[in-house]
RNA sequence: GGAGGGGUUCCCGAGUUGGCCAAAGGGGGCAGACUGUAAAUCUGCUGGCAGUGCCUUCACAGGUUCGAAUCCUGUUCCCUCCA
């Protein structure tokens, strides 16, 4: 079998390790467990998430044990890596709710009967902390000259500022792995490659406070080739849950990343055999858009389903290559009678969510961005009637790509 | 606690001798052209409502004025330096 270490850097995965050497090693010859933490910030895991649990789910097929650590304790402090402002503050009641949100989420990735992989929340033991025995303990073994040249807290030292509480984020994280350490005898933390100054922080504690090595590892982050952050839209962020992100939306969420990409995304995001992904990623030119519905198709298929995944990708068939079933295609329903008189295109416009705002509507009208039924409409008075409709729907495109189907009831 | 600087439209950031400011510029976003449902590039748009006029915006609350993002007072938040 091979070693899982080397399947996640063939793969992509890999950014930074503590011990490169040592953690190959460890991982060839015995069980491990390992964890990752996630931070319950919302109500849903994100895909930036999903790049982590991907590599979470190598490990456990390779027969490794995944500790799912909810972060109900560090969210109330609140990481400062990669961020100007401090987070807001949220209320306990939020952040379980968040948390049962993903531990909701995550049973669809990583198996958890019988011990093979387990979800503790750090809540249990940050929240009831004593300060002082805190300090005495832990906070002993930090020295803040270290802390300052950390690139997470770097940046707010410049603008912005650093406030105490977040500045103990750090500590927290770094308390975490002890803990796991101690109570799962939990030896390897991973996390994005942001996350790389907060791992070796709980190794270094783990070393100094248990006289133990502890190993940490990073994965890549997703970005587009010009370093932006992906899994935004003009939505927000895309999310894992359907009811946040649709399966057709995330579908074509992957369909239209950027060619250069898709090799990388494959490597990471899906199971294909990595001769398979050095072929679609190789092929070229208009070809390489077969290779962006295989990541479409295989990335929903794992989030979402096959069901999911199949109707996402007929959908999207029908819209852009003719055939295909539309039944995923996102719709809105409308009762008949309001067509009667006819309704104008603006305020249709609005009932679909298409566009925000009366302005916003008449300025794509006039720009030429809106088709019914693949027909461009320039006159924003346009009255949109039963006639307009077949088979009592209506498509609505905005744009080169946003379809909206209406249907009549 | 003291001194100083600052909070502007999605973001960054101009604008403070009061009217020409719905507010420069950049970013982002949307649309159009080109394409391959890609990238790059070019063009237009980017507070709301109504066909060109009205309404709501420049931290918040008051005030001065014919008229304030611009002046005054109070409140609040942030930053820097000092203690």
């Amino acid at each position: 079998m091979t070693n899982v270490y080397d399947i996640l850097k063939e793969r992509g995965f890999i950014e930074q390790a503590t011990h490169e050497e040592e953690i190959r090693e460890l991982l060839g010859k015995e069980k491990v467990t390992f964890y990752i933490g996630f931070d319950p910030t919302a109500d849903s895991l994100t895909v930036g998430h999903f790049l982590t649990i991907m590599a979470m789910m190598h490990m456990q097929r390779a027969g490794h044990r995944p500790i799912a650590l909810l972060g109900g304790g560090t969210v109330m402090v609140g990481d400062p890596t990669g961020k100007t402002d401090m987070r807001k503050m949220m209320t306990v009641e939020q952040i379980d709710v968040n948390a049962a949100k993903f531990k909701e989420q995550f049973s669809k990735f990583i198996t958890f009967d019988n011990d093979q992989a387990l979800m503790v929340n750090n809540a249990d033991w940050l929240r009831n902390l004593n300060y002082i025995e805190f300090l005495r303990e832990i906070g002993v073994h930090f020295s803040v000259n270290r802390m300052l040249t950390a690139e997470a807290y770097k940046t707010r030292l410049e603008k912005g500022g650093l406030t105490f509480l977040e500045f103990n984020y750090m500590l927290m994280q770094s308390y975490d792995f002890l803990e796991l350490f101690r109570r799962y005898n939990c030896v390897l933390q991973l996390g994005g490659n942001d996350q790389w100054s907060n791992i070796i922080g709980g190794v270094e504690l783990i070393r100094r406070v248990e006289g133990k090595q502890a190993y940490g590892m990073t994965f890549t982050l997703l970005t587009t080739s010009d370093g932006q952050k992906m899994g935004k839209t003009v939505a927000g962020a895309v999310w894992l849950d359907p009811n946040k992100t649709s399966p057709y939306d995330f579908y074509q969420y992957w369909r239209n990343v950027e060619d250069n990409n898709v090799e990388r995304l494959l490597g990471l995001l899906t199971f294909l055999p990595m001769d398979e992904v050095r072929r679609l990623g190789a092929l070229e030119g208009a070809e390489i858009n077969h290779a962006k519905e295989v990541l479409a198709y295989e990335v929903t298929k794992i989030v979402h389903g096959e069901e999911a995944a199949k109707q996402a990708q007929e959908a999207a068939r029908a819209l852009f290559a003719g055939g295909g079933d539309s039944a995923a295609i996102p719709s809105t329903e409308l009762p008949a009678s309001e067509f009667e008189q006819g309704i104008d295109l603006i305020t249709l416009l609005q009932k679909t969510k298409l566009v925000n705002s009366r302005s916003e509507g008449r300025r794509l009208i006039q720009q030429g961005g809106i088709y019914l039924a693949d027909q461009q409409i320039k006159n924003f008075d346009y009255l949109v009637k039963e006639s307009d409709f077949t088979d009592g729907t209506l498509l609505v495109r905005k744009g080169k790509k946003v379809y909206h189907q209406v249907k009549l009831i």
